[in-house]
RNA sequence: GUGGCUGUAGCUCAGUUGGCAGAGUCCUGGAUUGUGAUUCCAGUUGUCGUGGGUUCGAGCCCCACUAGCCACCCCA
């Protein structure tokens, strides 16, 4: 359908079949980030584009071709926020909450990249951010994780779901693994296939990712980041993987595991499926230290993780484990002289007796045919009717619309109520 | 940013060598004047993604654009 207004591209409205999913994630996504005592923030999704450049990386893709980047009317030049550690780092600093002392933060929203748009991903997507600050232990990093398997427990779709395990090393330890790849991949420049030749200098740990034989081959001999881990960085792993196997999570260990963000070190971790196509990715994090002290606060240790809320509620609906709930218990119908009158007051009357009940009125009139129609498409538990005689004795006829066979009832309004309340019970 | 496929009624889709724009579903009314299913009858579906071109004539052929899907790439 050609229309003269239009979405921009890759970015999708929810429609009330949407939301209905939507809510029931984000419920449990709340609901269990309290249960393990962390707490909201809310940011900007507007930041200085400097924020953007120094915390992701100047030469990532994200910063270098996907942000939207613009100048307001002072001149400055703000991003959309194309993440949300930069921000919630920003807002941390900007009001002392991690001044010598520890937090555990999530938050909820849209990001923004300028990609290609394709399945599971967008240009405006939305992401569940888990950040922890001033703890240092594998202990937190198996907590964030033990949060992030808590969910898939919840949604029930843990099997879907398998954790890659890596560890990147301190800052300095992965620089110097980074210079001697560099070192050992332009020794072999001219046997590297493109995209590997590219990545050399773009993001040269991806390149042991190759899926080019003859690179594969070179990767052989290539220097392996192992190697140049030290004595803490590796009892940081080797705790975190004790941790997790201590809680029953399991995991793959996978080298090629890199993120693109510049800030991560130490532990990095994803939950793929196949189940979703090549953005397979529902929820990536790790560790990143130095990002704090990058962006001008106190050295402090920080983990955290984003979750992918397009991703997750694709896969939740591939799986079919959420369902659209009924959006109206009860349906109010009336015909006749003064119905319209009659049904707007026992609407409002029976949303006082009954308040967690979800009560529609109908309107437009027309006969009851359509109206009971009306109410069996929205899948309405009861319908109340007012036709001539209730409106002349001041009853209500109540009638189980799940059950074919109960009869109706014409009752005096607070006995209504009661049959109400049995049938929503039912 | 690169490549492939696709775009016809609200939805799912047919549409022949280029020759009147179609089906199912949904919706509305009726059969049943106070009651949901099914059935039957009647009725409305429309910028054929947009703009050009070829042709007596284009939903169909050609070009450009646009959007979606899939993959690469990247990441959540």
């Amino acid at each position: 359908m050609a229309l003269s207004v239009q979405a921009v591209r890759g970015m999708n409205d929810l429609l009330p079949a949407d939301t209905a999913l939507w809510q029931q994630a984000e419920k449990i996504l709340r609901e269990t980030a309290a249960a393990f005592g962390y707490s909201e923030v809310r940011m900007p999704l507007l930041e200085k584009t400097n924020l953007f450049c120094r915390a992701i990386g100047e030469v990532t893709d994200v910063v270098e071709k996907e942000m939207y980047t613009f100048e307001d009317r002072s001149g400055e030049s703000l991003s959309l926020r194309p993440e949300g550690t930069a921000g919630c780092v920003r807002a941390c600093l900007e009001h002392n909450l991690i001044y010598n002392q520890e937090q555990r933060l999530w938050y909820m929203g849209p990001m923004f990249r300028h990609e290609r748009p394709q399945k599971g991903r967008y240009r405006q997507f939305h992401q569940l951010g888990v950040e922890v600050f001033g703890l240092n232990g594998p202990d937190i990093d198996a907590e964030i994780i033990m949060l992030s398997h808590a969910l898939w427990e919840k949604f029930g779709i843990a099997d879907s779901l398998t954790l890659q395990l890596n560890t990147l090393g301190s800052s300095a330890e992965r620089q110097i693994y980074r210079e001697s790849l560099v070192q050992f991949l332009e020794a072999h420049f001219d046997d590297l296939d493109e995209d590997s030749r590219r990545r050399t200098h773009t993001n040269p740990l991806r390149v042991l990712d190759s899926k080019d034989e003859k690179t594969g081959a070179i990767l052989q001999d290539a220097p392996k980041l192992a190697d140049f881990l030290g004595p803490e960085s590796r009892a940081h792993f080797d705790g975190l993987c004790q941790l997790l196997t201590d809680s029953g999570i399991k995991y793959e260990l996978n080298n090629r595991l890199v993120r693109g963000l510049d800030y991560y070190n130490l532990t990095v971790f994803e939950w793929v499926t196949d189940a979703l196509g090549a953005q397979g990715t529902v929820c990536g994090g790790g560790r990143y230290d130095g990002l704090v002290e990058q962006l001008g606060g106190a050295p402090t240790p920080a983990v955290g993780f984003g979750l992918g809320m397009e991703r997750l509620v694709l896969l939740l609906s591939a799986l079919n484990k959420l369902q659209a709930q009924r959006a109206v218990d009860i349906y109010v119908m009336g015909s006749g002289e003064g119905a319209a009158s009659a049904q707007a007051k026992t609407a409002a009357f029976l949303r006082k007796a009954l308040p967690h009940a979800r009560i529609m009125n109908h309107c437009g009139g027309g006969n009851f045919k359509k109206q009971f129609r009306r109410a069996d498409k929205l899948e309405a538990k009861a319908a109340v009717i007012l036709g001539e005689s209730e409106l002349k004795d001041g009853t209500l006829t109540i009638k189980d619309l799940s059950n074919q066979d109960a009869p109706q009832q014409t009752l005096a309004p607070e006995a209504a109520v009661q049959a109400l309340q049995q049938i929503l019970q039912a």
